[in-house]
DNA sequence: CGCGTGATTGAAACCCTTCAAGTTTAGTGG
DNA sequence: CCACTAAACTTGAAGGGTTTCAATCACGCG
């Protein structure tokens, strides 16, 4: 029911498998299904979720209502509105499911657990928060210099899973384009490329 | 020499005078000219900086050579490449002084000797770092939501002091258009606004 | 003074969006 | 398993916003 979430905590985390047995017991599993919500906007955000299989998304309403998709979280990840969870304020964010999951649910009595129980664990989630920065930094400095075309290759090269489980219209409002547009680009690369995928 | 820097830790940074005692001896100020650099692309980040007065920024290059700004940092704010930092990997930017500034050089030492003293530090640390994520993530949305004029509208309100110290192709540059682009936008707002700033 | 940097303005080009079909695909119920 | 419908994707033409290129203006500084 959570084997992804074990060998990641094993493989990832820091943890030593008599660690792991201390915090098996606080492990809650969840199964949703695709297009059900894990959080909406004004909610506060008190959960972190772990795809243990599926995959979901993170995203925004701006005020036109349009979605503008900030992340998305297949197999092993991690995902949450971090600003809404440590200063326990009402999130601008939604997430669901994309496609049929099974998510782990991390509350804040399972961290203090973990981090009570394993050293390593503690200097995992502090690489991960800097890792999540410098992901932030180049997407938004990919959003300041790269055209559509370019932003889409980049799309690909980084996140190639995803491409292929995701509808078209998603992976536009995560590069920033219309639909229409990301269409053209493809054409254009089909076009150019010999090879349309 | 670093007043600033005396009250932020005593203000924001959750130290207590005895603890800030304790620590004065590693703290090492240093005046920079206008123009001149205090991190290049490919150097393994390994100070952060306090600026106690002046002004800077944090800007990479694309592949065309062009800048983009990241970060201003203005009185009272740190600035470095944290991944850079963190995870001693060659940085992909630029800090440089938009104003002859002074400075605080807070390296590796200094964050181990200020979390063994004070307890309230490391919490103060973890919260902006909190900070930082969700502020990017705020500048990721606008940027896919936003037009010129709204991103504009947006960098007035969040960095008024700043608004009013940098070149307009600077500002241009953070919000990712072209200092022409923003000239306009200007003059756009200028007409409709009777007030012209 | 004159030079260089930054800001402005204009015209044309370009990229992306909008709107409006049409086509394909996927899901559902008979 | 087919028929039907809705959703997703494609395509075209027109429009808007931003860029590009080039020229001009304003200003500060040696």
């Amino acid at each position: 029911m959570h084997q992804n979430f074990k060998s990641y905590l094993l493989r990832k985390g820091g943890l030593t498998p008599a660690e792991y047995e201390q915090i098996t017991s606080y492990i809650r599993a969840k199964k949703i299904k695709k297009g059900s919500y894990l959080l909406r906007e004004g909610e506060i955000c008190t959960l972190t979720f772990f795809v243990e299989a599926g995959l979901l998304r993170l995203y925004r309403l701006d005020e036109a209502g349009k979605e503008h998709i900030l992340q998305f979280a297949s197999e092993s990840w991690l995902v949450s509105d971090r600003g809404s969870v440590y200063f326990k304020a009402p999130s601008k964010c939604y997430i669901d499911a994309i496609e049929d999951s099974t998510v782990i649910l991390l509350d804040e009595e399972f961290f203090t657990q973990i981090n009570a129980v394993s050293k390593g664990f503690r200097k995992y989630n502090e690489r991960l928060l800097q890792n999540h920065i410098r992901h932030l930094n180049d997407r938004i400095n990919r959003l300041l210099s790269a055209s559509a075309k370019e932003r889409y290759l980049a799309f690909i090269k980084l996140y190639p899973d995803v491409l292929l489980r995701v509808p078209q219209w998603m992976v536009a409002s995560y590069l920033g384009i219309k639909p229409e547009s990301l269409s053209r680009v493809r054409k254009d690369l089909a076009s150019s490329h010999q090879k349309p995928t």
